[in-house]
DNA sequence: AAGGAGAAGTTAGATGCGCTAACATGCTCG
DNA sequence: CGAGCATGTTAGCGCATCTAACTTCTCCTT
């Protein structure tokens, strides 16, 4: 595969000295890797071998180990934002049950991808301060503030919709994390946390006093 | 100090070659350094420079660096056991108060040892599963739910104190999270979370359905 | 009271990671 | 075609975890 006559490969090659595009693949490995270790047990020396180069070969694409984190952060929220995009689509915008599958979609988002989430709502300030990870999150609440906007003007609700916004990410929050890292399974083993959401978000949604 | 006259020192020294009580003051050391830098940056040795022995030291008390930090997360639940428990103290066991008082606690607990919090309700599986963590950790969430339990019998609701203590505990555990973690700090900046547990807690409260 | 066993320290070193410096290669564009 | 720069490489420093083998001191038995 190295050692072959024709040198083509029109844009990005994969074989020989240089890679084609190493920085991708390496984002790939970390995307791989953070999620079947963690970010903590993340090691760049990993993701080298995964991608088949040196371990200096990531310090020509990123700054450091935090850098590539980072990246797989932000592109956790876009994935996030889809994620729940379809659900809303789904069941159609501006009703109760859209808001619901938008709390169902966040948890399963972060059963189905744990430590991604973790990285992404970590306490990692070199992943938190990022100029990628701050865009796409903000992108991200604003579009729940809408959905829930749009829900207030459908249904009559008075209220302020980032305030019932709020409400709301804070106990989907709070039910995903306890979730996934197995504080219910502790006390409350067979809790059914869809139900549980379903049950607590119309009292969310209420405008209080 | 080494080469005295008197070997005394009743039952535990300090001086000489022998430390005295290194488990205790190792521990301590890790108390204070998670505080610093949270518990991915902790290193063992950091915590043997502080406590002025060997970096091998430790594994005469310890059978590794993560045995350590369940150590500290066992007794940061003490911790939040204590300062819940005296919250609820203030206010009046069993009124709606006390268990609003028991929520704003959480989240103070949370902010004023913020790092502890993450260890404590981490993903890292050698603490989470460590005997003393699912112990302790256990008998805090049992005491919320006898709070619960007493403030239903107290104003005659009718339901299960269990599943409204989950309901409860989500919701404060989200709002710590997110505050904690400085993702309102991207969204809502000036969020007021204890006024937002106060108008959310009765609606957790009551029954629903 | 002597002295031996074992607990609790030590130093030395294997292994692995992050990151830098200096060097090598080969794509791209004048 | 060849110069220059982007993108690889190897070598190596510093620091961390953990183990092995040795030393020191405590205390328990006789």
């Amino acid at each position: 595969m190295a050692t072959d006559s024709a040198p083509a490969e029109p844009v990005q090659s994969k074989a020989g000295y240089h890679h084609g595009d190493l920085r991708e693949a390496l984002i790939s490995a970390a995307q791989q890797l953070v999620e079947e270790g963690g970010a903590d047990k993340f090691s760049l020396a990993d993701a080298c071998r995964l991608a088949g180069v040196s371990t200096a070969a990531p310090y020509r694409h990123f700054r450091n180990r935090e850098e590539i984190l980072a990246e797989v952060a932000a592109r956790g929220f876009d994935a996030l934002h889809e994620k729940s995009a379809a659900a809303v689509e789904a069941e159609g915008v501006g009703t109760t049950e859209a808001i619901v599958a938008m709390g169902k979609a966040y948890v399963a988002f972060a059963v189905e991808q744990q430590r991604l989430f973790r990285l992404m709502f970590g306490q990692n300030p070199a992943v938190k301060e990022a100029e990628q990870v701050l865009g796409t999150g903000r992108c991200c609440f604003q579009w729940v503030i809408e959905q829930v906007a749009l829900y207030c003007g459908k249904n009559n609700v008075e209220g302020d919709a980032t305030e019932i916004a709020v409400r709301l990410w804070t106990f989907v929050h709070g039910a995903a994390s306890l979730l996934i890292d197995d504080d219910y399974a502790t006390v409350v083993p067979d809790l059914d946390v869809d139900a549980m959401i379903a049950r607590a978000t119309p009292g969310l949604l209420a405008q209080v006093r």
